[in-house]
DNA sequence: TAATTCACTTTGAATTTCAAAGTACTTTAC
DNA sequence: GTAAAGTACTTTGAAATTCAAAGTGAATTA
C-alpha cells in the first residue's frame, strides 16, 4: 500500500512538458512551430521545456532548412517513451484507488 | 485543436496534491496521519499542501478529539471533485490525441 | 520526568516557472 | 533598398513554488 505518489516522474508535473510529451508520443517529429501553436506558448516557455526534457534525455532534436527556413522537430527518445509512459502508468495506479 | 493543455489545473501539477485528492475521492474522510503515512510525506510537507487545497476550497477540515488525542481529517468539497475531475478529462483529452 | 504523539507553523534556501526583451539571420513586402 | 515579419532561440530577472528542518504546544504514555 506505498509508493502510491513515487512513481510519478517528477520530469511531468508541469502542463506544458506534459503537453509535449502527448504530442511526440502520437507523432514522430513535431517542429517549434507547430508545438508553440498547439499548445499555445511563447517563443521562450517551449524553449525552455524542450531544453529541460532534451536535458534528461528524454527528445531528440533535428535541425534542418525547409527551402531556406530554418525548421527545428522534435521526437520522443525510446526513453521518453518509457519514462512518459511509467509516468502515466503510475497515474493510472494513483487513480485504480478508486475501484 | 486548441486548449490542449489549457484545461489542467494548475492545482493539480504536483503529485502531493494529485496523491491528496485521488484519495479524497475515494474516501469520505481522510485524517492527517493515515495521508501522511499514505503519500509518505513529512507533517511540513502535507500540511502546506492540504492548506494551498483548503485555499482554493477544494477540501474541507474537521478537527476533533478521538479519546484524548486531537484529530484532524479532511474531505473534498463538491467544488474539489468537480476541479479534479475536469483535470482527470483534460488530461484523458490529452492522452486521447493518440487514438 | 522524559520521550512520544499529533498537528501543525515558521523559516529560509533552492528550484522552478515565466514574461519580456534581446539576438541573429533570412525572407518577403512595399 | 529598407522595413517588417518569420524562425528559433538565449538571457535576464522577478515571482512563485517547493521542501527540509526546526520549532511549537498540548496531551499522553513509559
Amino acid at each position: 500500500m506505498k509508493k502510491i505518489i513515487a512513481n510519478l516522474n517528477k520530469a511531468f508535473d508541469n502542463k506544458v512538458r506534459l503537453g509535449i510529451m502527448s504530442m511526440l508520443m502520437v507523432n514522430e517529429w513535431v517542429d517549434f512551430k507547430t508545438l508553440k501553436e498547439m499548445l499555445e506558448l511563447t517563443d521562450g516557455r517551449l524553449a525552455s521545456h524542450v531544453k529541460a526534457l532534451e536535458e534528461s534525455e528524454y527528445l531528440e532534436i533535428r535541425k534542418q532548412f525547409i527551402g531556406k527556413r530554418p525548421n527545428t522537430s522534435y521526437k520522443a527518445t525510446t526513453l521518453g517513451r518509457k519514462a512518459f509512459s511509467d509516468h502515466l502508468d503510475a497515474l493510472e495506479a494513483l487513480l485504480r484507488l478508486k475501484g
